[in-house]
DNA sequence: CTACGATTTAAACGCTCGTTCAAACTTGTG
DNA sequence: CACAAGTTTGAACGAGCGTTTAAATCGTAG
């Protein structure tokens, strides 16, 4: 197997044992034990237990950033651009990255690598607000803080992944399209004005 | 000092030390150094670590509690209880409990520990859900999952812990209203119907 | 088959951290 | 002042875990 996929099946593993017992509480051989890894093989593909972290922040982060780019560049109303960041965003969380993306604390990271997952954070959230700020001066979103709905928005999504059961009832896609209802609006966007 | 204010102090320590690492990252002798005790001395009041975190959970649900019965007891229209609700809620969580309610992580707890605040936050879910099902029943709020409305809510809520910096530009109290607002609609509420 | 590089293993080290404990200190009471 | 109960200390321990390393194994080109 190639190096860089054995790289992504390691973060996957990884990221499943974040969300569960958090940075500190997942053990290196924790991940390793899940790909019936040695845990000393691990730092063959990773320097220490903070890259593999820092891996799955820029892995998450690159997958939404192209997101958001593309949503962006749609010719279509502000309300549907959110609608649609939302749906992909559900999407992506649940079925790809393992129930992972901004929840993995990145305190835990040391001060540069750090800075470099906030700074990807930043153009993100930039572009939530670009999207709600002209929808609100469009009208198709009630006036208010830009700031606060897309703090909310963020942390409705991000906290799927503390209660999200694979085997419960709920598919990844009837959630998404639960939450944005709830949170952009049906009515506005597929009625007739 | 009485021994149960000393127990509430290393509480608040403990919990504004758990936000800010997490339970696995935040040593027991970090807590005891902000309050300028030696760990050893935690041993007195606890018996140890994650007596120290089912005590956060506990006092910070036994009040969210209170406030949950105090609500539905109040004869107003579901909307203004769910609005009533975040306000507290907000207000509770960023003056009162270090930024942390249901943030902590729970799942560091053992079995027997972990049942029991399971417990108490389904009779807080089940409260809140009666309140949503009772304001789409009534045509407050759109129809639709009140599980799934729920979630949200309290995923937008707990997530303000992760942002807050009480040096920021807005209050707690601002935050709450623009959530609010935001969550359960400001005109509904307000206007003359 | 051989030899060389890529990959994996198992064991060991060292450090951090939760916990214990006996001794010291403090406080209040008769 | 004396004594006891309540509280704090500081050092020590033991376990867990991240990391290193040298040797073993595997895969493949010549």
């Amino acid at each position: 197997m190639a190096a860089v996929e054995r790289r992504v099946e390691i973060l996957k593993s990884a990221a499943a044992a974040f969300r569960r017992r958090g940075y500190h509480g997942a053990s290196v051989d924790e991940i390793a034990s899940a790909l019936e890894m040695t845990k000393g093989n691990l730092y063959y593909y990773f320097r220490n237990k903070e890259d593999i972290l820092y891996a799955c922040h820029e892995y998450s982060l690159d997958i939404l950033l192209r997101l958001m780019r593309d949503v962006i560049a749609e010719p279509i109303p502000a309300d549907q651009k959110l609608r649609k960041l939302i749906l992909a965003f559900v999407h992506l969380i649940l079925d790809e990255l393992q129930g992972t993306a901004l929840t993995l604390d990145p305190e835990a990271l040391s001060p540069p690598l750090l800075a470099k997952v906030i700074a990807k954070r930043d153009e993100f959230d930039r572009g939530m607000r670009a999207i709600i700020q002209a929808g609100m001066d469009q009208g198709l979103f009630a006036k208010g803080d830009p700031k606060m709905m897309e703090f909310a928005i963020m942390g409705a999504v991000n906290w799927i992944s503390k209660w999200f059961d694979p085997a419960g009832p709920m598919t990844s896609s009837e959630i998404g399209e639960a939450f944005a209802d709830y949170l952009v609006g049906r009515s506005r966007v597929t009625a007739v004005r």
